[in-house]
DNA sequence: ATTCGTGCAAATAGTTTGCAGCAGA
DNA sequence: TCTGCTGCAAACTATTTGCACGAAT
């Protein structure tokens, strides 16, 4: 997908709740796709400028209402926020720097990823519980803090 | 395990790290052994009104700290405490209910979860990732909130 | 014109810390 | 006794909200 695409796609989206796609949503989707990874407030905010925090925040929460961004925490305990799987069309998950924070993304082998489905789907019918989504992290020390 | 050896070991890991399994610490211990499911300090508080919030973060911190609780953190972003695995020596993971917020632990099969182990092992190969451990959640609905 | 979004500052919630008294090895 | 633990209150951090102004349809 294009970035022209990207932010055709994220306006789509906003509209559909009947919400617009003003400057400063535009500027925290262009980080997003910048960056490619997941990225805390204050990571968000460093990478530019113009972005004042309460607006980015009441922001991320329109943005993930509108199925453009997701809100991930993971077990570093930060809240991050990246581009939702359903606009990148890329399912993965995440390796955590216990060390730094850093959060990558990795992807599994369609083998694995469906077997996991299947059990975590097998778990979810015994167990009665209506299963929406599934995380799967790695934590340990990036390339980088070993 | 039965309770008297978990207390036990519990104390033997508060002395390996030179500390002392006092009665705050003991009631913690005592609420997740009774309990079995992770807990956030809230859910901990209200099971045993003995226990005073600045004391419970405190101790929680030691516990993990000496490798007796583990501190998670699931996608609904609540902070919450368990039995360390090396303590009730079984590897689970957990269902998150996104309505209520309660969090169960489900095992998978040897086969999946070896299945799941090698592959993360490949990919933190590749990536030089140093793993330490890694975490699955399935997000969803509870049986009490479907 | 009217509704929605923005920036600022104040409020809130969860968690951490300083300190003085108490308790356990 | 001596060092660690506890409770209380105050401090902090991340996030949310009220409000008046500005922007988009």
């Amino acid at each position: 997908m294009t970035r022209t695409d990207l932010h055709a796609e994220a306006e789509r989206r906003l509209s559909a709740i009947d919400s617009r796609y003003t400057s400063g949503r535009r500027a925290l989707v262009e980080v997003f796709a910048r960056t490619g990874r997941p990225m805390s407030l204050s990571e968000v905010m460093a990478a530019d400028n113009r972005l004042v925090q309460s607006s980015a925040y009441r922001n991320l929460a329109v943005l993930e209402e509108a199925g453009v961004v997701r809100r991930i925490v993971t077990a570093d305990d930060r809240t991050r926020y990246e581009l939702a799987e359903s606009v990148t069309g890329r399912h993965h998950h995440h390796l955590i720097c216990a060390v730094c924070g850093k959060v990558e993304d990795f992807v599994v082998s369609a083998a694995v990823e469906a077997a996991i489905e299947a059990e975590l789907a097998a778990v979810a019918r015994k167990r009665r519980f209506d299963a929406v989504a599934h995380q799967v992290d790695l934590t340990g020390r990036c390339v980088d803090c070993r």
